[in-house]
RNA sequence: GGCGACGUGGCCGAGUGGUUCAGGCAAGGGCCUGCAAAGCCCUGUACAUGGGUUCGAUUCCCAUCGUCGCCUCCA
């Protein structure tokens, strides 16, 4: 069973699952305000591969991933564009899905958004008002983190040592809240914001309400895993855990944070600096695919930086398992695949998702499979062959075998067979550029030519 | 100031108390090929610095230097 970091134990400890044979998983989803950037990439992709991981291991998935839908951001760019909310996040909303699509990010099987559940908010926060963990202030209402036992168990700090600290940052916010760690539950509204009615006059959910009512609301009590980047694990992580404990239900049991995507320089890469790089870029430029090996390539809770040499170098090792895939295909489809190897990577992923070790032992199969098939072990080769295809679709890596070929390129290369075999090499290179030049990726060898794109 | 992560060969990026190796990309040599491509084989004596523990440290401990993150915008 899996094993994975879990950052309120602060150790790598099995997944517990609720209930046998399913996995529940929440994930935060984008604020939808802005074109997506390689950071939310990173993210989306770290769990697009822990969840086709568990599913290929036979779990049924339950992946619950928000849109934040109305939050100050929102409104600021609204008011600052002249244009209606609604149009700003229901436009993100539809970008945001075209890049994941670009990458290969398969949809999550719930996507609920803020705006959707609001009553609910406004009734648990009701709840924490009845209990004490929550006052109304002139301006909202706020959770009392004073009230919560463990607050910063995610932040793996005490509310005395956050407080000691601060650097030069400004602590307090609103004047009138008790604690300066208390945060809204409710906002407001000030005339033209969006709002929504409550028992404490119109306005609009705190960000770290939504996910705790979805969560809890979708996936119910106890669910298994809770992820996100490590920058939500405070404060947004540790606001929703403690609503939920205020509430004295079960939140998530284990906790789950991808390090960040750096720039360059070594510098995370946030809105804020003013560094990030639109993911719709990337996917125009680079082999989309290259991203997720990248990442692959690394552990998910280490910084990885993501370079255009990187990514290229990437598109490269792509390249080779793609001429592969063309190359043992068939021969694959006919074997069961070595188990041996797959219970190599299982072992890989089940420890902590060791994504490195399992992309070094697909490189290393392919090897050993391309071995096998040059010295005419067709039933070895086919076995390692068919492991490496089951391990690509583990982690969500396409590999681009054998494509449709036009009848006349189909045609050329016939011709090119004839040329060589004729000794003509003259007209055989001729042909060779001429397809090459077509976009071909054209290998001429002793059993004919074939033809990729 | 509090908490935390990290410094690995040309580049990216794993990992480990001690013989043989992560892996990818790049480079050099070879096999194969009409020539290429693809594939296969071989090659690099890396682990920030200074101490310490140890029979032995890149791996443990301490210090130093450097980089980065969180401490209510953020995946």
């Amino acid at each position: 069973m899996l094993h994975l970091y879990d950052t309120a134990e602060r150790s790598v400890r099995e997944l517990n699952l609720r209930e046998p044979g399913r996995v529940s998983i929440y994930l935060c989803g984008p604020t939808v305000y802005g074109p997506p950037h390689l950071g939310h990439g990173r993210a989306t992709l770290v769990y697009d591969i822990l969840r086709r991981y568990l599913e290929w291991t036979g779990l049924e998935v339950r992946l619950v991933s928000n849109i934040t839908d109305i939050d100050d951001k929102i409104i600021d760019r609204a008011d600052r564009e002249g244009r209606p909310w609604e149009e700003i996040t229901s436009k993100c909303e539809s970008v945001w899905f075209t890049a994941m699509e670009g990458i290969d990010v398969i949809r999550p099987t719930d996507v609920p958004h803020a705006t959707e559940w609001v009553v609910e908010m406004v009734a648990m926060i009701g709840a924490l008002i009845e209990r004490n963990a929550a006052y109304v202030t002139s301006d909202g209402v706020y959770l009392s983190v004073e009230s919560v036992p463990g607050y910063g168990l995610l932040a793996h700090q005490s509310l005395d040592d956050m407080l000691a600290g601060g650097g030069d940052r400004e602590v307090f916010g609103a004047s009138e809240k008790r604690h300066p760690a208390d945060f809204a539950l409710w906002k407001l509204a000030k005339p033209g914001e969006p709002a929504w009615p409550s028992p404490w006059g119109e306005g609009r959910p705190g960000w770290h309400s939504e996910c705790v009512v979805m969560s809890l609301g979708l996936l119910g009590d106890g669910f298994d895993l809770h992820c996100g980047g490590q920058d939500l694990r405070f404060p947004h992580h540790e606001n929703e855990r403690a609503q939920a404990v205020a509430l004295g239900r079960e939140f998530a049991r284990h906790w789950m944070h991808n390090g960040f995507v750096v720039d360059a320089e070594g510098e995370k890469m946030s809105k804020s600096l003013g560094n990030v790089s639109n993911l719709l870029d990337l996917i125009e430029t680079y082999d989309p695919r290259a991203y997720r090996m990248v990442l692959l390539q690394s552990h998910y809770r280490s910084p990885v930086g993501i370079s255009g040499d990187g990514l290229d170098a990437a598109g490269r090792s792509l390249a080779g398992l793609d001429s592969f895939a063309a190359r043992l295909a068939d021969v694959a489809q006919r074997c069961d695949a070595d188990t041996e190897v797959l219970a190599e990577f299982t072992a890989a992923m089940n420890d902590d998702l060791d994504t490195p070790r399992a992309t070094a032992l697909i490189f290393d199969t392919v090897r050993q499979s391309n071995s096998a098939i040059d010295a005419g072990d067709a039933d070895r080769a086919g076995a390692l062959a068919a492991a490496v295809f089951e391990m690509c679709a583990a982690v969500g890596l396409r590999l681009e075998g054998r494509s449709e070929i036009p009848d006349e390129a189909k045609a050329l290369a016939a011709e090119l067979d004839a040329a060589r075999a004729a000794k003509d090499y003259p007209t055989a290179d001729r042909i060779r550029s001429e397809l090459q030049d077509a976009g071909w990726t054209v290998e001429t060898t002793r059993d004919g030519t074939t033809l990729r794109r």
